[in-house]
DNA sequence: ACCCAGGGTCATA
DNA sequence: TATGACCATGGG
């Protein structure tokens, strides 16, 4: 602790206040890695009450794994994932995953590979991008990865520890390295973060910001 | 009726 | 590289 530097103390006592405020969050609302991997393409730009829905259907039905969604046509799928909205551009998407799942050898082969070796794999499927490829390597494999979502940004934008307009794998990085690499840690961050998003309870945050950009006069870059 | 939600891709300049 | 159009349901 003696060695965090003053960035790195008001990081933490930010996660500190969220989860006094809110306590455990318990992310993700998942029963396997592959259910997660799901919910993170369903949920792109969408209300996760909708993706209960449609993930629901996908179970009822018995199509909530990779083999079955690869050999399921596709506007059937879309069909079983209507409430999710987009349901045709996510139901290639969700082929398009569960294909790269099934060639790789599912997840235990999967997840003996590096983070970079595996955020580079994701990146490649078209229909995931940093978002959702974060999402399932911290929800899905427990790596350490900080997600950065739209939730994030205004959070700490109004923090004024960024300006907002950052690209991605700028704040990626800057979170990561300002804070202990811990995956349980990041875990109950963004979900307090997107739990803080919705119900905006946690009043003591409005009284605690850094100032980051106004001190250094310059961005994190 | 209007707004947006736990993004990403593609076409265009 | 940087904007804009597009995808679409359901809850407030």
């Amino acid at each position: 602790m003696s060695q965090l530097n003053p960035e790195q103390k008001h990081l933490l006592r930010i996660y500190q206040q969220l989860y006094d405020c809110y306590g455990p969050q318990n992310w993700w609302p998942a029963e396997t890695p592959f259910e997660v991997m799901v919910g993170a393409i369903l949920t792109q730009n969408t209300n996760w009450h909708n993706v209960e829905k449609a993930i629901a259907q996908l179970r009822q039905s018995e199509n909530l794994n990779a083999e079955k969604i690869v050999n399921l046509d596709t506007n059937n799928l879309a069909e079983l994932i209507k409430p999710s909205g987009y349901y045709n551009v996510k139901a290639r998407r969700l082929q398009n995953l569960s294909q790269w799942y099934v060639s790789a050898g599912g997840f235990d082969q999967l997840k003996n590979n590096s983070i970079a070796l595996l955020r580079k794999s994701l990146l490649q499927i078209n229909g995931v991008g940093p978002e959702t490829a974060d999402d399932i390597l911290l929800y899905a494999f427990n790596l350490p990865v900080f997600v950065i979502d739209t939730y994030t940004r205004r959070l700490f934008t109004s923090l004024k520890f960024i300006r907002g307009d950052e690209p991605y794998e700028v704040l990626r990085s800057w979170f990561e390295a300002s804070l202990p690499g811990d995956a349980s840690l990041f875990n109950e961050y963004h979900a307090l973060i997107v739990r803080h998003a919705k119900e905006r309870r946690c009043n003591e945050l409005n009284s605690m910001p850094y100032s980051y950009l106004e001190r250094e006069n310059n961005s994190i870059i």
